[in-house]
DNA sequence: CGGAATCCTTCACGATACTG
DNA sequence: CAGTATCGTGAAGGATTCCG
Protein backbone atom coordinates (compact mmCIF):
# COMPACT_ATOMS: atom_id res chain seq x y z
CA UNK A 1 0.00 0.00 0.00
CA UNK A 2 1.33 3.11 -1.23
CA UNK A 3 1.23 5.55 2.09
CA UNK A 4 -0.92 9.08 1.91
CA UNK A 5 0.83 10.19 4.51
CA UNK A 6 5.03 9.48 4.09
CA UNK A 7 7.15 11.15 1.71
CA UNK A 8 9.67 8.39 1.16
CA UNK A 9 10.25 6.43 -2.16
CA UNK A 10 7.91 6.80 -4.81
CA UNK A 11 5.71 3.96 -4.85
CA UNK A 12 3.90 3.19 -8.18
CA UNK A 13 0.13 4.01 -8.48
CA UNK A 14 -0.69 0.34 -9.78
CA UNK A 15 1.27 -1.21 -6.78
CA UNK A 16 -1.78 0.28 -4.19
CA UNK A 17 -4.55 -0.54 -6.91
CA UNK A 18 -3.69 -4.01 -7.17
CA UNK A 19 -4.72 -4.65 -3.73
CA UNK A 20 -7.55 -7.46 -2.96
CA UNK A 21 -9.73 -4.75 -2.82
CA UNK A 22 -8.63 -0.85 -4.36
CA UNK A 23 -8.96 2.02 -1.83
CA UNK A 24 -10.55 4.16 -4.81
CA UNK A 25 -13.07 1.20 -5.09
CA UNK A 26 -14.83 1.40 -1.53
CA UNK A 27 -14.04 5.71 -1.88
CA UNK A 28 -16.13 5.42 -4.99
CA UNK A 29 -18.68 3.46 -3.00
CA UNK A 30 -18.16 5.80 -0.01
CA UNK A 31 -18.72 9.09 -2.45
CA UNK A 32 -22.64 7.69 -3.65
CA UNK A 33 -24.89 9.70 -2.58
CA UNK A 34 -26.75 8.46 0.05
CA UNK A 35 -23.97 5.74 1.61
CA UNK A 36 -23.13 8.05 4.66
CA UNK A 37 -26.13 8.83 5.69
CA UNK A 38 -27.10 5.17 5.84
CA UNK A 39 -24.73 4.12 7.69
CA UNK A 40 -25.17 6.81 9.99
CA UNK A 41 -28.74 5.71 10.16
CA UNK A 42 -27.81 2.25 11.10
CA UNK A 43 -25.23 3.16 13.53
CA UNK A 44 -27.88 3.90 15.89
CA UNK A 45 -28.94 -0.35 15.82
CA UNK A 46 -30.36 -2.46 13.40
CA UNK A 47 -33.26 -0.97 11.56
CA UNK A 48 -36.04 -1.79 8.94
CA UNK A 49 -36.39 -0.92 5.42
CA UNK A 50 -39.40 1.42 5.84
CA UNK A 51 -37.60 2.95 9.36
CA UNK A 52 -34.81 3.50 7.41
CA UNK A 53 -36.44 4.95 4.54
CA UNK A 54 -38.32 7.50 6.97
CA UNK A 55 -34.32 8.44 8.66
CA UNK A 56 -32.49 9.08 5.99
CA UNK A 57 -34.84 12.10 4.29
CA UNK A 58 -35.43 12.01 0.71
CA UNK A 59 -34.04 8.93 -0.29
CA UNK A 60 -35.96 6.99 -2.86
CA UNK A 61 -36.81 3.52 -2.50
CA UNK A 62 -34.69 2.36 -5.03
CA UNK A 63 -31.57 3.94 -3.93
CA UNK A 64 -32.34 2.57 -0.27
CA UNK A 65 -32.45 -1.05 -1.85
CA UNK A 66 -29.78 -0.47 -3.92
CA UNK A 67 -27.41 1.32 -1.06
CA UNK A 68 -28.47 -1.57 1.37
CA UNK A 69 -27.68 -4.12 -1.48
CA UNK A 70 -24.09 -2.85 -1.80
CA UNK A 71 -23.46 -2.43 1.59
CA UNK A 72 -24.71 -6.22 1.99
CA UNK A 73 -22.27 -7.27 -1.18
CA UNK A 74 -19.17 -5.94 0.40
CA UNK A 75 -20.27 -7.34 4.54
CA UNK A 76 -20.83 -3.81 5.84
CA UNK A 77 -24.55 -4.83 6.75
CA UNK A 78 -26.59 -8.04 6.97
CA UNK A 79 -29.89 -8.57 6.17
CA UNK A 80 -32.33 -10.37 7.96
CA UNK A 81 -35.71 -11.71 6.64
CA UNK A 82 -38.40 -12.15 9.17
CA UNK A 83 -41.42 -14.33 6.80
CA UNK A 84 -44.22 -12.64 8.03
CA UNK A 85 -47.12 -10.97 6.32
CA UNK A 86 -46.39 -7.81 5.22
CA UNK A 87 -42.76 -8.62 5.31
CA UNK A 88 -40.11 -7.45 7.86
CA UNK A 89 -36.59 -7.08 6.80
CA UNK A 90 -34.18 -6.16 9.30
CA UNK A 91 -30.66 -4.72 8.20
CA UNK A 92 -27.50 -4.28 10.76
CA UNK A 93 -23.77 -3.27 10.93
CA UNK A 94 -21.77 -5.69 10.50
CA UNK A 95 -18.28 -5.65 12.59
CA UNK A 96 -16.66 -4.03 10.03
CA UNK A 97 -19.12 -2.19 9.18
CA UNK A 98 -18.85 -0.84 12.84
CA UNK A 99 -15.01 -0.20 12.28
CA UNK A 100 -15.98 2.07 9.08
CA UNK A 101 -17.08 4.06 11.19
CA UNK A 102 -14.15 5.79 12.59
CA UNK A 103 -12.50 6.46 9.35
CA UNK A 104 -16.31 7.88 8.11
CA UNK A 105 -16.31 10.53 11.36
CA UNK A 106 -12.29 11.46 10.91
CA UNK A 107 -13.71 12.62 7.64
CA UNK A 108 -16.65 14.18 8.62
CA UNK A 109 -14.12 16.24 11.88
CA UNK A 110 -12.16 17.30 9.12
CA UNK A 111 -15.20 18.76 6.75
CA UNK A 112 -16.44 20.27 9.96
CA UNK A 113 -13.40 21.77 10.88
CA UNK A 114 -12.40 22.88 7.60
CA UNK A 115 -16.18 23.59 6.03
CA UNK A 116 -15.71 27.60 6.30
CA UNK A 117 -12.02 27.60 4.88
CA UNK A 118 -13.43 25.15 2.32
CA UNK A 119 -16.62 27.83 1.77
CA UNK A 120 -14.59 30.58 1.09
CA UNK A 121 -12.39 28.98 -1.59
CA UNK A 122 -14.90 28.08 -3.50
CA UNK A 123 -16.22 31.52 -3.41
CA UNK A 124 -13.36 33.25 -4.10
CA UNK A 125 -12.41 30.31 -6.65
CA UNK A 126 -16.32 31.30 -8.37
CA UNK A 127 -15.36 35.44 -8.03
CA UNK A 128 -12.10 34.72 -10.03
CA UNK A 129 -12.79 32.21 -12.61
CA UNK A 130 -16.62 31.97 -12.44
CA UNK A 131 -16.27 36.28 -13.92
CA UNK A 132 -13.93 35.39 -17.16
CA UNK B 1 -23.04 17.38 13.09
CA UNK B 2 -24.56 13.59 13.28
CA UNK B 3 -22.10 11.42 15.63
CA UNK B 4 -21.05 8.88 13.23
CA UNK B 5 -19.65 6.82 16.51
CA UNK B 6 -22.10 7.05 19.29
CA UNK B 7 -25.67 5.58 20.00
CA UNK B 8 -27.75 8.17 21.43
CA UNK B 9 -30.93 10.73 20.65
CA UNK B 10 -32.04 10.42 16.42
CA UNK B 11 -30.72 13.12 15.18
CA UNK B 12 -32.10 14.54 12.09
CA UNK B 13 -30.11 13.77 8.88
CA UNK B 14 -30.53 17.66 7.88
CA UNK B 15 -28.86 18.74 10.42
CA UNK B 16 -25.66 17.31 9.01
CA UNK B 17 -26.44 18.35 5.93
CA UNK B 18 -27.11 21.89 6.42
CA UNK B 19 -22.99 22.38 7.68
CA UNK B 20 -21.12 25.08 5.43
CA UNK B 21 -20.37 21.94 3.53
CA UNK B 22 -21.84 18.84 3.83
CA UNK B 23 -19.62 15.82 4.50
CA UNK B 24 -21.31 14.10 1.38
CA UNK B 25 -20.19 16.61 -0.32
CA UNK B 26 -16.71 16.23 0.17
CA UNK B 27 -16.91 12.25 0.16
CA UNK B 28 -18.21 12.57 -3.36
CA UNK B 29 -15.62 14.32 -4.38
CA UNK B 30 -12.89 12.11 -3.08
CA UNK B 31 -15.08 9.42 -4.45
CA UNK B 32 -14.39 10.48 -7.81
CA UNK B 33 -11.94 8.58 -9.87
CA UNK B 34 -8.64 10.38 -9.95
CA UNK B 35 -8.66 12.43 -6.88
CA UNK B 36 -7.36 10.60 -4.38
CA UNK B 37 -4.42 9.31 -6.59
CA UNK B 38 -3.40 12.99 -7.46
CA UNK B 39 -3.17 13.77 -3.68
CA UNK B 40 -1.26 10.74 -2.93
CA UNK B 41 1.13 12.00 -5.45
CA UNK B 42 0.95 15.58 -4.34
CA UNK B 43 2.08 13.72 -0.99
CA UNK B 44 5.51 14.26 -2.02
CA UNK B 45 5.91 17.30 -2.58
CA UNK B 46 4.82 19.93 -5.38
CA UNK B 47 4.59 18.78 -8.23
CA UNK B 48 4.40 19.79 -12.22
CA UNK B 49 1.39 19.29 -14.35
CA UNK B 50 3.15 17.09 -16.80
CA UNK B 51 5.07 15.15 -13.48
CA UNK B 52 1.54 14.22 -12.10
CA UNK B 53 0.33 13.06 -15.27
CA UNK B 54 2.84 10.96 -15.51
CA UNK B 55 2.94 9.88 -11.87
CA UNK B 56 -1.04 9.17 -11.54
CA UNK B 57 -1.03 5.91 -14.75
CA UNK B 58 -3.85 5.95 -16.80
CA UNK B 59 -5.21 9.44 -16.35
CA UNK B 60 -6.10 11.66 -18.80
CA UNK B 61 -5.00 15.09 -19.44
CA UNK B 62 -9.12 16.54 -19.27
CA UNK B 63 -9.52 14.33 -16.05
CA UNK B 64 -6.16 15.50 -14.49
CA UNK B 65 -6.92 19.17 -15.39
CA UNK B 66 -10.75 18.92 -13.52
CA UNK B 67 -9.20 17.17 -10.72
CA UNK B 68 -6.57 19.87 -10.31
CA UNK B 69 -8.89 22.68 -10.44
CA UNK B 70 -11.55 20.71 -8.38
CA UNK B 71 -8.71 20.26 -5.95
CA UNK B 72 -7.80 24.07 -6.18
CA UNK B 73 -11.39 25.35 -5.78
CA UNK B 74 -11.78 24.16 -2.62
CA UNK B 75 -8.20 24.92 -1.62
CA UNK B 76 -6.64 21.94 -1.43
CA UNK B 77 -3.67 22.67 -3.80
CA UNK B 78 -2.80 25.67 -4.60
CA UNK B 79 -1.73 26.39 -8.15
CA UNK B 80 1.69 28.35 -9.10
CA UNK B 81 2.16 29.39 -13.11
CA UNK B 82 5.60 30.33 -13.82
CA UNK B 83 4.78 32.52 -17.41
CA UNK B 84 8.28 30.93 -19.13
CA UNK B 85 8.15 29.38 -22.47
CA UNK B 86 7.46 26.24 -22.21
CA UNK B 87 5.23 27.33 -19.72
CA UNK B 88 5.55 25.53 -15.56
CA UNK B 89 3.11 25.30 -13.61
CA UNK B 90 3.36 23.38 -10.09
CA UNK B 91 0.73 22.32 -7.73
CA UNK B 92 0.98 21.91 -4.17
CA UNK B 93 -0.93 20.63 -0.93
CA UNK B 94 -2.06 23.70 1.11
CA UNK B 95 -2.06 23.12 4.87
CA UNK B 96 -5.71 21.37 5.12
CA UNK B 97 -4.79 19.33 2.04
CA UNK B 98 -2.18 17.67 4.08
CA UNK B 99 -4.63 17.23 6.96
CA UNK B 100 -7.17 15.35 4.93
CA UNK B 101 -4.41 12.62 4.30
CA UNK B 102 -4.87 11.13 7.55
CA UNK B 103 -8.66 10.69 7.12
CA UNK B 104 -8.19 9.66 3.47
CA UNK B 105 -5.37 7.32 5.28
CA UNK B 106 -7.55 5.26 7.87
CA UNK B 107 -9.71 4.82 4.96
CA UNK B 108 -7.02 2.96 3.30
CA UNK B 109 -5.86 1.14 6.29
CA UNK B 110 -9.29 0.37 7.30
CA UNK B 111 -9.74 -1.26 3.40
CA UNK B 112 -6.16 -2.89 3.80
CA UNK B 113 -7.48 -4.88 6.74
CA UNK B 114 -10.81 -6.04 5.47
CA UNK B 115 -9.87 -6.42 2.11
CA UNK B 116 -9.62 -10.32 2.04
CA UNK B 117 -13.09 -9.85 3.91
CA UNK B 118 -14.81 -7.71 1.18
CA UNK B 119 -13.50 -9.31 -1.27
CA UNK B 120 -14.82 -12.53 0.41
CA UNK B 121 -18.39 -11.35 1.03
CA UNK B 122 -18.65 -10.02 -2.59
CA UNK B 123 -17.80 -13.25 -4.15
CA UNK B 124 -19.99 -14.93 -1.81
CA UNK B 125 -22.93 -12.18 -2.85
CA UNK B 126 -22.21 -13.26 -6.17
CA UNK B 127 -23.03 -16.67 -6.30
CA UNK B 128 -26.12 -16.32 -4.33
CA UNK B 129 -27.88 -13.60 -6.19
CA UNK B 130 -25.57 -13.73 -9.63
CA UNK B 131 -26.47 -17.25 -10.20
CA UNK B 132 -30.14 -16.49 -8.88
C1' DC C 1 -44.04 -4.08 3.79
C1' DG C 2 -40.30 -4.52 0.99
C1' DG C 3 -39.21 -4.71 -2.83
C1' DA C 4 -38.51 -5.35 -8.62
C1' DA C 5 -39.00 -3.36 -13.33
C1' DT C 6 -39.07 0.30 -16.36
C1' DC C 7 -38.21 4.80 -18.26
C1' DC C 8 -35.90 9.08 -18.25
C1' DT C 9 -32.44 12.76 -17.27
C1' DT C 10 -28.11 14.23 -15.80
C1' DC C 11 -23.43 13.84 -15.17
C1' DA C 12 -18.75 11.62 -14.85
C1' DC C 13 -15.47 10.17 -17.69
C1' DG C 14 -12.87 9.00 -22.00
C1' DA C 15 -11.12 10.13 -26.69
C1' DT C 16 -9.73 13.35 -29.87
C1' DA C 17 -8.35 17.65 -31.83
C1' DC C 18 -6.66 22.23 -31.37
C1' DT C 19 -3.86 26.36 -28.98
C1' DG C 20 -0.80 30.11 -26.62
C1' DC D 1 4.07 22.38 -21.59
C1' DA D 2 -0.24 22.97 -20.01
C1' DG D 3 -3.94 23.53 -21.08
C1' DT D 4 -9.29 24.38 -23.69
C1' DA D 5 -13.08 22.69 -26.65
C1' DT D 6 -16.07 19.25 -28.39
C1' DC D 7 -18.22 14.95 -28.82
C1' DG D 8 -19.76 10.41 -27.38
C1' DT D 9 -20.78 6.72 -23.96
C1' DG D 10 -22.04 4.48 -19.71
C1' DA D 11 -23.30 4.87 -15.12
C1' DA D 12 -25.82 7.28 -11.25
C1' DG D 13 -29.80 8.68 -9.69
C1' DG D 14 -35.03 10.07 -9.77
C1' DA D 15 -40.03 9.09 -10.81
C1' DT D 16 -43.40 5.92 -11.58
C1' DT D 17 -45.71 1.52 -11.78
C1' DC D 18 -46.50 -3.17 -10.46
C1' DC D 19 -45.96 -7.43 -7.24
C1' DG D 20 -45.83 -11.38 -3.45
Amino acid sequence: MVSLVTRGEPHSFAECNQAAVPVADILSRIGGKWMIYVIMALTRGPMRFSDLRRQVDGISQKMLTQTLRDLEEDGLVTRKVTPIIPPRVDYELTEIGMELRGPLAAIAEWTERNGDAIAASRARYAAERGAA
